[in-house]
DNA sequence: GGGAAAAAGTGGTTTCTAGTGGTTATTTGT
DNA sequence: ACAAATAACCACTAGAAACCACTTTTTCCC
């Protein structure tokens, strides 16, 4: 089973392409031979989803069968399917990002990859760093993560 | 069981490493054979911190399920998962902080280790100081704490 | 209490590989 | 068929990691 964890920072060329960190570069290779999956993030933080294939195999059919004629699962419907790009690593270990995508989650020069278990996020450098910075405002938190002792 | 105790200023040089103190070193064989996961804190406090490699393979599958459509576990998965980061210590007994994690904490020259328990927290010395100065405002404390008598 | 030896902490140097950019080939569409 | 855009290939540079050497502090023994 696949681990991403830790964050890395890495640039994207002129013509879309992304050097995966070394690191994650052998995680993804024992996980599913590079062979990956990438799409768009459902909640409100526009970033991008990288999932080895099985992983997304395995999420898919659930997303399918969602009730649609409920506007949320509808939406995430048209998010995830809508975007979800199969992809693969060039000779040098780098991917080359959709347009679509790029645009998507408004990604220009400097990124963060952001591992996150069984996925990994890809962000625009400028919006994760945005993102940290937000107060952790009062949201109600499960009852599991309260149950928490770190 | 790790047992961390005691505060140690330390210092990190340009190149992000920073030498154990002995005391720790010691510590931190017996509990994982110097096998330890650096990560970012949850809270507003932005320091990071220092487990055991044991004491993080238990915490990361309760991290990892928790329900992920709600936002403040979100957050925490980001922060604690997206930063995790496995290190060993060099020949010298010392570990390397990763650049992501440097900035996180905003670390520079002067820090502080302290220990917790059964992880570390590792300050820039000037936000520990600054904290310790902080007004210790009047936050209701769990039942728990209530019953305690120091 | 002083000196010596061992350990701990610090800094620099070298080597290697990850990351980057450019160039050529191939394919697709007009 | 030709042109443009995309994909594969190759070469170079820069940064990171391992190695090594030195300085400083602490501890133990005389």
């Amino acid at each position: 089973m696949s681990n991403f964890l830790g964050s890395h920072a890495i640039n994207m060329d002129a013509k879309g392409r992304l050097a995966i960190p070394a690191k994650v570069r052998e995680e993804l290779a024992h996980a599913c031979g590079g062979r990956i999956v990438l799409t768009a993030n459902a909640d409100e933080e526009r970033c991008l989803l990288v999932y080895p294939e099985p992983q997304w195999e395995a999420l898919r059919p659930q997303i399918e069968a969602l009730p649609n004629m409920n506007k949320a699962a509808r939406r995430l419907q048209r998010l995830l399917l809508g975007h979800a790009t199969p992809l693969e690593l060039d000779s040098a270990g780098r991917i080359l990002v959709p347009p679509t995508l790029r645009s998507y989650a408004r990604l220009e020069k400097k990124l963060m990859l952001i591992g996150q278990g069984k996925k990994l996020e890809l962000w625009s450098e400028e919006r994760w760093f945005a993102w940290l910075d937000e107060s952790s405002d009062e949201e109600e938190m499960p009852p599991e993560m309260e149950a928490l002792s770190l």
